[in-house]
DNA sequence: ATAAATTCTACTTATTTGGTAGAATAAAAG
DNA sequence: CTTTTATTCTACCAAATAAGTAGAATTTAT
């Protein structure tokens, strides 16, 4: 299961890309139904991760930065749940030995663990925030999917 | 990532199902080296879910009680870990409204999120206990993989 | 100057994780 | 029938994580 923050994370990201353009934090919040203080702190951490980018100040706000084709869900969650594998010593982007592992070579469960990490990889990197804009639009009728 | 438990569980069925016959507690802990007390509870658990089942008493101990090859990595997950899907409403054996979300039916993410939950299930349910096995005796060049 | 926005620092509260301790119970063996 | 060896049950415990909240500081448009 996702956390609520990488949940909020993805229907911020949705908004932001439906609405292309500089969007206020408290519009976010109203509109995705998040917490507005919560969702500062999201989306301080997806600046810093550069899928977005801020204006200070009066008439300030956020505006996404990167093609919403091109964030998909394992950006999202290696940004706000950590490694996509099952286990540290299958991990692409956070490889690390597994602290109860006496030796990866014969270690009987890591070669099942990789197969279901590139499954998984491929199932979250196959959804795209573009792609769930376009899919709900098609769902509600939205004219341009006609 | 999953938790110590679901891991060491995997580990303790993969033993078991090498040994085919009644082990004590002590020696699944020595061999596939998981502290005693919490291995106690986890086979506990697995008992409760038909996994294995429990000699008492002096010479006593715990059994595989399905085909290794029945047990997959979904039903690991699902006894230790909870839902498979990433939200709730999109989980098929713990399906429950998200808290936060207003109509299912008009959801961004929803759809992606069943499309993830099928791709993980089926990486999920196409590793077993046997595949692990037999896939640790090839690596490891035992004569019964010629 | 003031208002409206982001940003930064610091809490808080509840739940989960990864265990441990020790007594109770069950059964085999002498 | 007592001792030994095992599982089972009840109850803890410390550390980490989750899901926020509070409030001050800063930045910028008007």
């Amino acid at each position: 299961m996702l956390t609520q923050k990488a949940k909020y994370a993805i229907k911020a990201l949705v908004y932001l890309a439906q609405k292309k353009s500089l969007v206020r934090t408290q519009d976010i919040a109203d509109k995705a139904r998040i917490p507005k203080k919560f969702l500062e702190s999201i989306l301080l951490e997806l600046k810093s991760h550069k899928l977005v980018a801020s204006v200070q100040g009066a008439s300030g706000g956020y505006t996404l930065l990167k093609d919403p084709a091109s964030i998909t869900l394992a950006d999202i969650y290696r940004i706000f749940e950590g490694p996509i594998a099952l286990v540290p010593c299958a991990s692409l982007n956070f490889y690390s030995p597994c602290a109860d592992c006496e030796n990866e070579r014969t270690c009987v469960i890591r070669k099942a663990m990789i197969e279901v990490r590139d499954q998984t990889l491929d199932a979250l990197e196959s959804h795209s925030i573009a792609g769930m804009l376009e899919g709900s639009r098609k769902a509600k009728g939205n004219p341009k999917s006609k």
